[in-house]
DNA sequence: CTCCTGGCTGTAACCGGTTTCTAAAAAGCT
DNA sequence: AGCTTTTTAGAAACCGGTTACAGCCAGGAG
């Protein structure tokens, strides 16, 4: 068994003192060049890397940030949402040597004691926080244990959290408003959960767009799930099940949209021409579907970048009260599920 | 700004010392009902949470558990994998408290010194490796730094690492005896990167079903890619572009068979009718697409749980020298990508 | 030649936990 | 009551790094 190689052995086997080999890892001026040489040439040598978890303890700095997901449970659209998120922050973040960790767990529980766990057990130097809702629990412990952390959604209730986002509301909009200049009248909003903060936006937008075109808004034909292809297929059913048949759809994920195309084929109803469907998110796939989906693109990439660049800024040491934030504009995409204006 | 609590200040406001304070916690014996309730209460009182680095440094573990994957650059196909991996895993890793930390780049060699110093640097206290290759340099690491870890595919050149996998093999010969068995002659397969172990095992299953129905490998008709869409969608326009048919297609991932038919229909040729294509994964999206894509499901969810069980086993003092190792049956998903028999 | 300055290096304290060892106190036994 | 055994609790060492501080030595100025 091959024990560990610590900073004391190396010191003893260049004949210098931990202090020395110390300085010669972080380059730190204070050592003469024939030193230098020569503790490099042990380090290369025995190919010896420090211990990350004792610099972590002595500096108090773990080189870890938290991303911190909603429970994954059956939520494809939010998966799809992730990876992109995740690409897009681990470009901004390795290149600075920080690490990921992640806390996701499929009961809330659970869940909330690995929150804790790693906001206050000082495992994670910031975190990043997805799917923000009304009164977050787990932007609290952040907060509390004063943890730089960005939000990913507007964070209603914590002032002074910086955050990314995307403009769910003029998205929604302007997909409520072409389908209204397209001629529908009965507009079926499949909406995610009343208390998801991107949930409210969109439904302000969808609002919004009825009224500003003179429209009432029926209540009715405003509806909650959590985002998932079941929830935009029930929600479809139900609906058609009253006897109702709605102009087109607006969902706000592009899987409850699929979920509810599939209702409709089901019932024998063509999308695309028959009715329109406009889906939220613009997942990588959405142009695959049948009928390829129009949607709201939102650049998930792009926020997770801005979400990693905000969390180094703060980390390096910006400590001004101004809160960071960043909206990022949404984008209409049409394809072949909306009918031809 | 509020000083973290320590075990110290919890000791000196409960009137004893660190090492009462540090039994109580990890609940050892040695303390009476009457301190230990004293203590209990102050640490509730303050809501008191250990330092997880410290103690990580004192135990030599961390409770992180690193999970390694393959720069994830425009490889959907490896993300949804990697998703539904995921939550497998840290369900069963997250019943045991244990961390995920993640491993991931575009580029190979910032994806190397991450995973050295992974490895290295003692933040993790084993490591689960995603889409092992030949001579796989980050297992190596892991090896050789001594640090339990499970491959996720037949780690072939490292005899004593445990890992999951699925039926590579079977599953392509399956597929192929099926497509053969309509009646289909020239078979286009369109695998895998040829370092990739998973790529030789569906080759090896590929020929093995041709051979055992009597039928002469064309070696034309094998293409190597990496997986994606665009390496499915090219390989078919090439092989077009030649003047040559298939008469099927067998992609080696669910996203190269998209690429595949999207391919075909913009030649005009009718998939499910004029020509079979089957893929490889059964990404969820899979009974999506148009057609429905018939497809060799993976149990990836299982593998994950699995995965997350052997390590458990190898941290919990499992020093058995036997090989732990679990092939998943694959399963042949037929739809309407593939003509009727 | 002495003194001062500045560069190099080592000693020791510290980060916040765990654990071994030992002393004191309490309990058990005759 | 006196002695042994057991329980309880604290002191101190340790995990593997970083860093403040102090000492040493060489070179330059006076």
């Amino acid at each position: 068994m091959k024990s560990k190689l610590t900073i004391q052995e190396i010191a003893r086997l260049a004949g210098v003192s931990k202090a020395t080999v110390s300085r010669v890892l972080n380059g730190r001026p204070g050592v003469s060049p024939a030193t230098r040489r020569k503790v490099e040439e042990v380090i290369s040598r025995y190919s010896y890397t420090p211990n990350l978890v004792a610099r972590g303890l002595s500096l108090k700095k773990t080189g870890s940030i938290g991303l911190v997901v909603a429970h994954t449970a059956e939520r494809l659209s939010s998966h799809l949402f992730f990876i992109e998120f995740l690409r897009g922050i681990n470009e901004v973040l390795d290149e600075r040597g920080f690490r990921l960790v992640l806390a996701t767990a499929e009961s809330e529980d659970r869940y909330e004691t690995s929150c804790r766990a790693m906001a206050q057990g000082g495992v994670v130097d910031g975190a990043v926080v997805l799917g923000v809702r009304r009164n977050d629990k787990r932007l609290r412990y952040f907060v509390k244990a004063g943890i730089p952390t960005v939000a990913v959604g507007r964070p209603l209730g914590f002032p002074g959290i910086d955050y990314v986002d995307a403009d769910n509301e003029g998205g929604a909009r302007v997909a409520t408003e072409y389908l209204l200049r397209l001629g529908h009248e009965q507009i079926l909003f499949l909406n995610g959960p009343r208390d998801h903060n991107a949930s409210l936006a969109r439904e302000k937008g969808y609002r919004r767009a009825l009224k500003a075109l003179g429209h009432k808004v029926d209540e009715g034909l405003i509806v909650y799930g959590d985002f998932s292809f079941e929830s935009g297929y029930e929600a479809v059913r139900r609906f058609l099940a009253k006897g109702r048949k709605p102009s087109a759809v607006f969902a706000a994920s592009d899987l409850a949209a699929i979920g509810a195309i599939t209702a409709l084929k089901e019932a024998g109803i063509r999308v695309g021409t028959d009715v329109s469907v406009i889906g939220f998110d613009d997942i990588p796939y959405a142009h695959f579907f049948d009928p390829p989906l129009t949607t709201v693109h939102q650049p998930i990439h792009e926020m997770g970048k801005e979400a990693g660049r905000m969390l180094l800024l703060r980390l390096e040491g910006d400590t001004s009260a101004e809160r960071l934030s960043k909206i990022f504009p949404t984008q209409l995409v049409v394809r072949e599920s909306t009918i031809r204006g």
